[in-house]
DNA sequence: CGGAATGTTGACCACTGTCAAGAGCGGTGG
DNA sequence: CCACCGCTCTTGACAGTGGTCAACATTCCG
């Protein structure tokens, strides 16, 4: 067995022991699972938006959003994936993506025909439960995105977003402390907050003249985390087993 | 049969075999399904954030929103739930609501027990996979609002929501033409909008000057469909089964 | 070492929010 | 049937958050 097997195993195997338990069984089924793994540079399209893909992903390494655009060249970034987090699970039973998903650094990806996925929902209820609850968890995400966006300052909404992602990083052993690699440019972040890049830029000099973040080298060093959980309005309920206790 | 159960056939079923064909075993399991039928008025909140409910909810009759707030009196609405909408249905794997569910009109539903419900997937997988793909397309809603209060104007935000409340009522048949009732206030809709409640009222003019729209007596009348779509950026396809074609 | 991508800054602007007052509407009770 | 009260809608003046544009600094990477 080597390497990259361990990855694979560490990765979707934790994940969805996080989600619930597993038999032996269950877990042998998974590891059987047919797949190619594969790596892509930054910025490569995953998925795009409009296709009916023949296959979905798990992500093993790096970090990846997805994203929806309006013509114009406007275009939001709607969620962010990390290692572990599987990539067009909704295109196996809704057929078409109704968004990108795209690199944001380098990524290591394990390729699983929906055909097999599929096969394997058929054979484990438990399993299809899993994913099912998967699914629920990050409609729970997008809810608090929806209220982040709608109802939050720049400033809160910001804070709100690095608390999110270190809390999640966390869960999976990728955060030390509540520092954690954020390999993004501060465009990327706007698209995400739904501000411009220039903002962003002055809302992260705010956050760090105030002694909650760092942010240099691509590594985001939290100061002061209850602060910043203050600061947002930051509470990690919604973000169920996605989440380790804070 | 009395004319409730006619109701309740009409929507719940009506609304999974949007999703996909069941057998007429599975239809009989839906109709024999444990149930209370009830009404409420408006402003009765169906389910507080926090809680764990110990059953779900069929919206019959009525209008209601999903909403989150953050303490200080900010609140933002995530979605709106129609007739033949599942409601809570995320407390059943979830255990716990992460927003609350609130009556925007006198509603009436059926109350379904958890544990029932559970049973019922376990015993039919082909439906667990309709109410997969149900919260699939729930969470592309959320992506769609995400993108709308991130990257959209007021204005065209506006336009989108009507646009899409368009479509998911027409789906059910409760529209004629692009005319629909819309029993809300501006307030609300400006919870849903991330607005002002003054911003709806001066956008909504906006809209009706242009000939979009005309708002009175609580139905909302769509004078101008292709320049409303045109307006908002409006494409249906992220409504996948919800939205008739249009 | 050099060029492109990213980050930073400042001046200015506009979309949306805030506050406040008044008008319209609908429901309720006398 | 009318009067009243409260909720919702509307309007205006003003304020502020965040956007735009443009230039420059810095970092990254080939």
């Amino acid at each position: 067995m080597d390497r990259l097997v361990n990855i694979y195993e560490d990765r979707l195997i934790a994940k969805l022991e996080r989600l619930g338990p597993l038999s032996e069984d269950e877990r042998h089924l998974l590891q059987d699972l047919p797949r190619t793994e594969t790596s892509f540079p930054t910025r490569h399209d995953l998925f795009r938006e409009g296709e009916p893909p023949p296959h979905c992903m798990v992500l093993l390494e790096g970090l990846v959003c997805r994203c929806k655009g309006i013509g114009d060249g406007r275009r939001q970034i709607v969620a962010f994936n990390i290692p572990g987090d599987i990539l067009g699970l909704a295109s196996i039973l809704l057929g078409r993506m109704d968004h990108s998903i795209g690199a944001l650094t380098p990524v290591h990806v394990a390729i699983i025909p929906n055909a097999a996925m599929l096969a394997l929902t058929e054979r484990c209820p438990n399993l299809t439960r899993l994913l099912w609850r998967e699914t629920l968890i990050e409609a729970a995400v997008f809810r608090e995105w929806v209220l982040n966006l709608g109802r939050r300052s720049a400033y809160e909404r910001t804070a709100h977003l690095l608390c999110e992602i270190s809390s999640r990083l966390h869960a999976i052993g990728l955060s030390r402390g509540h520092s954690y690699p954020l390999p993004i440019t501060q465009a990327e972040l706007a698209d995400a907050l739904g501000l411009t890049p220039v903002h962003v830029n002055r809302t992260l000099q705010h956050l760090r003249a105030n002694g909650l973040i760092e942010w240099r080298h691509r590594m985001l060093v939290v100061r002061n985390w209850p602060a910043l959980k203050e600061a947002a309005g930051f509470d990690p309920a919604y973000l169920y087993e996605l989440a380790a206790a804070a």
